[in-house]
DNA sequence: CCCTGATTCGC
DNA sequence: GCGAATCAGG
């Protein structure tokens, strides 16, 4: 699962996506797996892509909460469709977070007052909760679905988890990561 | 010393 | 085209 590390169309386009979007390229090489934020950045210029819209430049990471880089990351693979196994590296967003009871099958009509339904990217709402769970690469992978806070992307309770000060989150990679 | 992106240049 | 080494800087 690691060899033939190359910058294909997928890898390109998520290199692209998470550029933009702000990341830096450490954190970019890091997600992509096998390469080096020198890599990042010499593809980036190749592409054509430095020079960005810069928030926080100045310091270390942008505005921007944990949970986004699994999202796009998983967003972008569904997206790419990738044919061949795609590595995923996941950051942590947070020591641990009690996850709702299991869905049953439900009623549609009580979907709406449901704390947390679980869906797939597939079902995914505007207004419902974008917290992952679980592993972007299996077919087991939900978000949390639940009905989201007016412009934000979370839940009142991902949310709390999601928006903490840069400063208290530790520093924990590890591969693969949601339960 | 941590990090950031930019550039060079041998491969 | 690629990316390590290096540079310049916060």
């Amino acid at each position: 699962m690691e060899a033939g590390l190359s910058w294909t169309d997928e890898r390109v386009a998520l290199l692209r996506r998470l550029w933009e979007d702000g990341q830096s390229a450490s954190k970019i090489a890091a997600q992509l797996g096998g390469v080096t934020r020198n890599a990042v950045i010499g593809k980036v210029h190749r592409l054509g892509l430095a020079g960005r819209a810069k928030t926080g430049e100045d310091g270390q990471a942008p505005v921007r909460a944990q949970p986004a880089l699994e999202i796009e990351t998983a967003i972008a693979v569904v997206e790419a469709e990738a044919p061949e196994p795609v590595a995923i590296v996941t950051h942590r967003p947070a020591p641990e977070f009690p996850m709702p009871t299991p869905a049953q099958a439900a009623p549609a009509e009580a979907v709406s007052l449901a704390v947390s339904q679980r869906v797939t990217i597939m079902d995914l709402r505007e207004s419902m909760c974008r917290w992952p769970l679980g592993d972007p690469t299996t077919p087991e992978f939900r978000f949390c679905g639940a009905r989201s806070i007016t412009g934000l992307p979370y839940c009142t309770h991902h949310a709390e988890i999601a928006y903490q000060p840069a400063a208290e989150r530790k520093r924990d990679r590890r591969v693969a990561g949601f339960r």
